[in-house]
DNA sequence: GCCAACGTTGGC
DNA sequence: GCCAACGTTGGC
């Protein structure tokens, strides 16, 4: 049973729900997160704790389905890296700003649970993810969040 | 492509 | 510590 929630956002030209599917058992790493205060989120994430996958900039935005944390969180090598769009030049080996954590495929939902569809469940009304101009790539949430998102999934 | 909203940076 | 400028996110 994971202790918590989560909900992470993607472009699915990047990473989407399919590219966890093909690969069932195979971890993906899930690195770049360049913001600080998503990078204590990914920090507070456990082995085993439950993720919905968040299709974000794309034609059906909304929630695709569900992946499991695999392994908490490490350095993102990215950070080390001067060629990846995500390096940064002011971490250090001793002291990483940036964490990655891995993760793996668990459920594709039989649709996506769209952007209107979500701003409509009383269950999401304080969600930072239904509010206009919010920003924020990894939420951490309620099981009451969680639970009304998987009834809507059936 | 547009643009509102936001987080971060850097000058002061 | 303030805040303007900037770059990015993300829905439309």
């Amino acid at each position: 049973m994971p202790k918590q929630f989560w909900l992470m956002k993607t472009e699915p030209d990047e990473c989407s729900i399919d590219d966890f599917a093909k690969n069932p058992t195979q971890p993906i790493r899930w690195d770049g997160v360049r913001n600080f205060q998503a990078r204590n989120f990914i920090r507070d994430m456990d082995l085993g704790d439950h993720v919905l996958i968040y299709h974000s900039s794309c034609k059906h935005i909304g929630i695709a389905g569900i992946v499991t944390v695999a392994k908490s969180a490490y350095p993102d090598p990215s950070q080390f890296d001067p060629r990846s769009p995500y390096y940064d030049a002011k971490s250090s080996d001793d002291n990483p700003r940036w964490s990655a954590v891995d993760l793996v495929f668990t459920t594709k939902f039989p649709r996506i649970l769209s952007l209107d569809e979500l701003k409509q469940l009383p269950a999401l009304d304080k969600n930072p993810l239904v509010k206009k101009g919010n920003r924020l790539s990894v939420i951490p949430f309620t099981e009451t969040e969680w639970n009304a998102i998987l009834e809507e999934s059936k």
